[in-house]
DNA sequence: ATCATGTCGTTGACACAGTCAACTACATAG
DNA sequence: CTATGTAGTTGACTGTGTCAACGACATGAT
């Protein structure tokens, strides 16, 4: 009964992926959005980047990215400090206390992730991953 | 450089894929929210059903389904009339407008779904949508 | 019949996420 | 110095999802 489009598959699966990372994070005691855990998370992988980085390489709304910053910066978690070459820029870093908060959330991550692959073999989900990334591809460039 | 947590690809991959619905709909004329379309593809797969099957089956919640069905019925694309067994529910029907409606957002899902899976084998994209639902599965029932 | 309990649906209030346009401040090519 | 472009901020708005409270109806027990 369900549809061959992969579209309602995908809305489906975010879904409840969502669903089991806001579980996972009350449960680990993290009171973050998703989309400032996201933030953060890139912020700790990449750290001396900036908002603009975060806009063109992860292709998101840079009125977003300055509201999330503002409130990253506001709980601690990141610290923002002028670029001394271009006077437009602002460096984000994470704080010790933003690593920490990295910390908890990429194993909130890990056990959603864990628990939603479960009885998948380690192949499958590497196809899955790199399909997904092939299709968002596709529709980007287009 | 890319993590391989599954969860980044899927947030990409329906970020992108939102995107392309709705620069497919735009192009085709068709004025609805993506939630709108998702409703009115539901009923029209499945007419005689009530709010609450929708609910259930599709795990959205009913607050949400009241309001996309009292805007689908206003703008003429769907039928509410009382079940005769059971005051309480509301039975919704497509109108012709609505399955002509349907007709034209199921032209362009499958174009932006043709554009998405471009270069991919059609047992790739069979396997993603199943990886896919069961790994909706495995998050759900838990 | 009536009453308690449960279900279907609606509404209000809210949080989160994304988008657009206008704006400031700074950079740089000419 | 001026024109143009870029980084970032802010406001206003739409869309989406969630929670709680509620009205209307159903149903089983007494």
């Amino acid at each position: 009964m369900s549809s061959t489009h992969p579209g309602d598959a995908l809305h489906r699966l975010l879904h409840a992926y969502k669903h089991a990372m806001r579980d996972a994070s009350r449960d680990a005691g993290i009171d973050l959005p998703v989309s400032h855990m996201r933030m953060l998370k890139v912020v700790c992988h990449h750290p001396q980047c900036t908002a603009h980085d975060i806009a063109t390489h992860w292709r998101r709304d840079k009125a977003q990215i300055a509201r999330v910053v503002k409130e990253l910066d506001h709980a601690g978690l990141i610290g923002i400090r002028p670029d001394a070459d271009d006077g437009r820029r602002r460096i984000l870093t994470p704080t010790a206390a933003g690593k920490r908060m990295f910390q908890r959330i990429a194993d909130a991550e890990r056990e959603a992730g864990a628990r939603m692959v479960r009885g998948l073999s380690r192949e499958a989900v590497d196809q899955f991953v790199e399909l997904a990334e092939a299709m968002a591809n596709n529709l980007r460039k287009s």
